[in-house]
DNA sequence: AATATAGTTTATAATAATTCTAAAGAAGAA
DNA sequence: TTCTTCTTTAGAATTATTATAAACTATATT
């Protein structure tokens, strides 16, 4: 459980204000033992749920980018009508569960480390992601 | 190159009626020498490019759906806007490419085929995908 | 402490991909 | 031909996301 003195200071390090909003979205996305996987309308109904408050939507599309952009949560690619994302920014890789449309972590020793043996010309790789894709028997 | 009737035969046998807008869509995906990765505007844009024709949105769309249906098409897992399909339904994976938006694919012998060493329970695994992202240098 | 400024939040409108609807049209069977 | 079922279509509806521009607030400056 962090502070709310901790999430100033990174706020403040990374060149964001600590407003109000930004804390509130702290707390929900951080204060939390496991990682959290999300869309933009999950975050909205924890935020009213858990906080009891309300944060107008154009403030949680910003913020999540923003946070995104400074690495703070990962955008996960799924070809879904929504966009994902999740508070575990390491390398790591996921199954998506078809009948529920939920994201599971998948652990570093359960997926074999990916090597790639090519690269494009005058390109450079930004990530490699595997997504196993799981449905109900 | 494939004849019209080979398609007409291979509608039919998949349940599918030989309209003249699937013949159409068969001419402009399947009749190429190499893979086709596209979003439905690009596929639009092709039928009236290469066919001086056009189909209505509605049956693009249906018809996309109905082919990757009967795995004909394969959808491919982004995080973007758009959905993008590719006439390649083997499995194999993909660069994208995040500076001209563009799939391109992988050869099986370019990336380590992946091994999961876990299970959900109650679940069963659908399909396995790596995307590296790439970008210009 | 008051003031200026640059960054934020907000409600709302705009955008864009996709799906829905229901009527008209076409394919295949009888 | 006629009937039934499937398909196509234009346009409306839906939905996630982004843009806009005015009100607000954190922070630095005086």
């Amino acid at each position: 459980m962090l502070k709310n003195n901790e999430f100033i200071d990174k706020l403040r390090s990374s060149g964001l204000r600590p407003t109000k909003q930004r804390l509130k979205l702290c707390k929900v996305l951080f204060n939390r033992s496991t990682t959290f996987h999300f869309t933009i309308n999950d975050l909205k109904k924890q935020i009213s749920e858990k906080l009891n408050e309300k944060i107008s939507l154009a403030t949680i599309y910003n913020t999540v980018h923003a946070f995104k952009k400074k690495g703070y949560l990962k955008e996960i690619s799924i070809n879904s009508d929504k966009s994902y994302f999740d508070t575990n920014t390491k390398i790591h890789h996921h199954f998506f569960d078809n009948s529920t449309k939920e994201l599971i972590d998948i652990n570093d020793n359960q997926v074999e480390k990916i090597k790639i043996n090519t690269s494009l010309p005058g390109k450079k790789i930004t990530s490699v992601e595997v997504l196993v894709k799981v449905e109900n028997k």
